[in-house]
RNA sequence: GGUGCGGUAGUUCAGCUGGUUAGAAUGCCGGCCUGUCACGCCGGAGGUCGCGAGUUCGAGUCUCGUCCGCACCGCCA
């Protein structure tokens, strides 16, 4: 046997035993006679000591170990001296008799501890290393208790885990596929799916009523750093379903995930926000409801005053900073400055300074009175000491923009605290999406996306105005101003999805190519169904505080789409190149 | 495709308007040390300043190019 114990769990109640132990010698303290080692494993650390009494040999041994290296003790528990209040294990230490070394180790190019000295590029370069400090332990060990929530809670609500194929094919309506060639069909490609979307549509067709997979999936998209070209996603659908139950089994299942893996209870029921509502007050599709501070139109309060700024745009919109009164001009220069950005992209900043005394002091005086800042600071709810920023535009693009500054300010204010969490769903999506550069519609969601059963007499017009007011029954799980998860009732009717491809400027024979097997399905009895799904590695990033998904991926990807550890993608030799016979063949479509 | 920041010892970094032999901390190696836990003390080794051009009497430092890392914009149905 190799270990009786690991190298947390002993304390002061274990007194007297004999254990044996095996882990990896993070530090040793040499103290002329007597030697202590920090052993660790993943559960913990456990002080070792060889006392100078000890026999010539041992004390060699302990004292010739290096970092990293792996080793074997046999030894008694016995009370420390003195004690470590920092650690679990600080009460006692293990009197070492005997030492086997199981494994050397070169020495490791950073400290293997909570904080390494490390930085990120050398980490991800030795990740198997990275991967011993507690912090990456914890961040797997979260990630693995979540999909364990998730198993039991579907399971338990009669989902059934079913795996779908990774070789498919290519259909890059959206994101760009990964393609892989095939030897045995010399010129042709499979793809790494984007998501299982179309097979777990064909499972409701099967008869698969609940279905959910934990799924691999993979985007050849430019990456950030919560974003990966394979991720995982938790990935469901339901059949006989409207859209309020699939929003009621699913907050159901964060429930369960936020209750088990952090004891936070959420709201029941979760608040929900139209697309609408969430674009007018929050500048996002995806608002963070941790703080309040929510954008207002103030466009025909400030019209028509001779500020010709204002009065030559569509829209005015403002939201009030908390406490921020006191700005002096040098910060709110700066903020200026930081909105006129490109990733901002104003062209300038208004400010409204209500003072704690009731006076208003403003960057636009010349244009309106006090009254008329009054005004304009109720509208957004401002209070005295608060600061209100105003920028103009178009509509849209403009809420985007306040949206941006919002989220800035909470930040800097201290509203976007990790610890906190305010999920909710937004719902009632527009269906369609205008491109302006491409002239056509995309799909805002994806093109399996069923109208509202209401609008559905403008998914059948002509007319522009008409398809770009169809909303359709989708919904998106936001947590903390992240989008974790989206799904929509689907089209399940041959015709309906014909009309689909039709509105999106997808030819027949496309649609036939690309699409035919479903379309096919759809006139075999599909049911009505809809589904979900999750980006599980933001799940876990968000649960655990943070912003990377890094952490919470074993062997993660850099910037570059590259794994540094084991230098891929990488070359491959002639030889494995002829056998794909790769060459110019492709499609017209 | 674009923007910003960065690349100097094993590691994390400092290095000013260009100027002698490129420093610190930590790690590593050796010595001392019987209650350490960021142990302490003494000594030592360790450098293609990412790479390539250029400017200059002289480049870690300035210029251009290039490679790599991180963050962001575009992109991500």
């Amino acid at each position: 046997m190799y270990r009786t114990h690991t190298c947390g769990e002993l304390r002061l109640s274990d007194q007297g035993k004999k254990v044996t132990l095996a882990g990896w010698v993070q530090k040793s303290r040499k103290l002329g006679g007597m030697t202590f080692i920090d052993l660790r494993d993943r559960y913990g650390i456990t002080q070792l000591v060889v006392d100078a009494a000890a026999p010539a040999e041992l004390v060699e041994t302990a004292t010739s170990l290096g970092r990293e290296f792996v080793i074997q003790v046999v030894g008694t528990v016995v009370e420390r001296q003195s004690k470590n209040p920092k650690m679990p294990t600080g009460d006692i230490e293990v009197s070492i008799e005997s030492i086997n070394v199981l494994n050397r180790s070169v020495t490791p190019p950073f400290t293997i501890e909570e904080e390494s000295d490390g930085g990120e590029d050398i980490r991800a370069k030795y990740r198997y290393l990275d991967l011993r400090r507690p912090p990456l332990q914890r961040a797997l060990a979260l990630r693995h208790r979540l999909a364990q929530e998730i198993r039991t809670y579907l399971d338990a609500q009669g989902f059934m885990e079913i795996e779908t194929p990774y070789l498919i094919k290519s259909t890059p309506e959206g994101a760009r596929d990964f393609v892989v060639p095939s030897r045995m069909n010399p010129g042709q490609f499979y793809a790494l799916p984007q998501s299982p979307q179309t097979f777990k549509q064909l499972l409701m067709v099967a008869g698969y009523d609940r279905y959910f997979q934990i799924v691999r999936c993979f985007r050849d998209e430019d990456l950030r750093a919560d974003r990966q070209p394979e991720f995982t996603q938790i990935d469901c659908e339901m059949s006989f379903v409207e859209q309020e139950d699939v929003l009621n089994m699913f907050e159901g299942m964060m429930r369960s995930m936020f209750k088990n893996a952090l004891g936070v209870d959420i709201p029941d029921p979760l608040p929900r926000m139209s697309w609408y509502d969430a674009m007018d007050f929050y500048g996002s599709d995806k608002p963070d409801i941790r703080f309040g501070m929510k954008i207002h139109e103030v466009t025909d309060k400030v019209q028509g005053h001779g500020f010709s700024v204002f009065d030559s745009v569509e829209y005015v919109g403002a939201i009030a900073a908390p406490g921020c009164a006191g700005y002096t001009r040098k910060e709110l220069d700066a903020l200026t400055e930081w909105v006129k950005r490109p990733q901002v992209g104003a062209k300038g900043l208004v400010y409204i300074k209500c003072n704690e005394d009731g006076t208003f002091k403003s960057s636009v005086d010349k244009f309106y009175s006090p009254e008329e800042l009054a005004e304009v600071a109720a509208a957004v709810e401002a209070k005295a000491g608060d600061l209100v920023l105003v920028l103009c535009g178009p509509k849209r693009k403009t809420q985007t923009m306040l949206g941006v500054l919002r989220i800035e300010m909470g930040g800097r204010l201290g509203f976007r605290d990790p610890k906190v969490f305010a999920p909710l769903w937004i719902v009632d999506f527009p269906l369609l999406e205008w491109s302006e550069e491409d002239g056509r519609f995309y799909a805002m969601h994806h093109p399996f996306t069923a109208p509202k059963p209401e609008h559905e007499k403008w998914f059948y017009s002509d007319k522009k105005e008409d398809l770009e007011r169809v909303c359709a029954n989708a919904y998106d799980f936001v947590l903390n101003g992240t989008e974790l998860g989206g799904g929509s009732i689907r089209i399940h009717n041959a015709d309906m999805q014909g009309r689909m491809f039709e509105v999106l400027g997808i030819g027949k024979e496309e649609a036939e190519y690309k699409f035919g097997f479903i379309i096919n399905a759809f006139k075999f009895g599909a049911p009505p169904h809809g589904g979900l799904a999750f980006g599980f590695d933001r799940v876990c990033a968000l649960f655990g505080g943070q912003e990377t998904i890094r952490d919470y991926i074993a062997f993660p990807k850099n910037n570059q789409g590259r794994d540094v550890m084991i230098d891929s993608p990488s070359l491959i030799d002639q030889v494995q190149l002829d056998e794909l016979q790769i060459k110019t063949c492709a499609k017209e479509l």
